[in-house]
DNA sequence: GCCAACGTTGGC
DNA sequence: GCCAACGTTGGC
């Protein structure tokens, strides 16, 4: 099992939302990087769920990935703001997968308290200038941020 | 293939 | 709202 961090705009998708909703599929991702970690992930990948450009940036919960990638359908949708008008059906561009709510955490891990930590000095996320929305987490850097809490 | 201009992300 | 750090686009 791999262990991944995903990060959503808390006005555009909460961790509250996730839980009402249970699942999701987590569509609009447009960067290629982003989009090759989603083609690595599989059924049973944990993820830590992030809130970004919100009052406290932060870790806020776990979910599981559900499905391998898949088309993302918003790429081929005229009226979807991720429309991709270059990307066809017999070679889609873009991917996502499904995730599930698992927990919230109990507090939010926020960034700030991730940036002091020297046992995270190695975790993408805070690496400057680094705006992947989708992002690898090692075992180590998984069990130490869930630690925090 | 280079690179300037532009757009986006996201913390602060 | 500002701005740094990227990624993307498009002219050449």
């Amino acid at each position: 099992m791999n262990h991944w961090l995903m990060k959503s705009e808390p006005d555009e998708f909460s961790i509250d939302e996730l839980a009402r909703k249970k699942s999701e599929p987590w569509s609009g991702v447009r960067n290629y990087q982003a989009r090759n970690y989603l083609r690595e992930m599989r059924k049973g990948d944990g993820v830590l769920f992030y809130h970004s450009s919100c009052a406290e940036p932060g870790v806020v919960g776990i979910a599981s990935v559900t499905t391998a990638a898949y088309a993302d359908p918003t790429q081929f949708d005229p009226k979807s703001d991720y429309f991709d008008a270059k990307s066809t059906q017999a070679a889609p561009r873009w991917s996502l997968v499904e995730v599930k709510f698992k927990r919230k955490l109990k507090r939010v891990i926020a960034l700030a308290e991730l940036k002091d930590r020297k046992e995270l000095q190695g975790l993408t996320l805070i690496r400057p200038g680094n705006r992947l929305s989708v992002l690898p987490v090692t075992a180590a850097q998984w069990d130490f941020i869930l630690g925090l809490e």
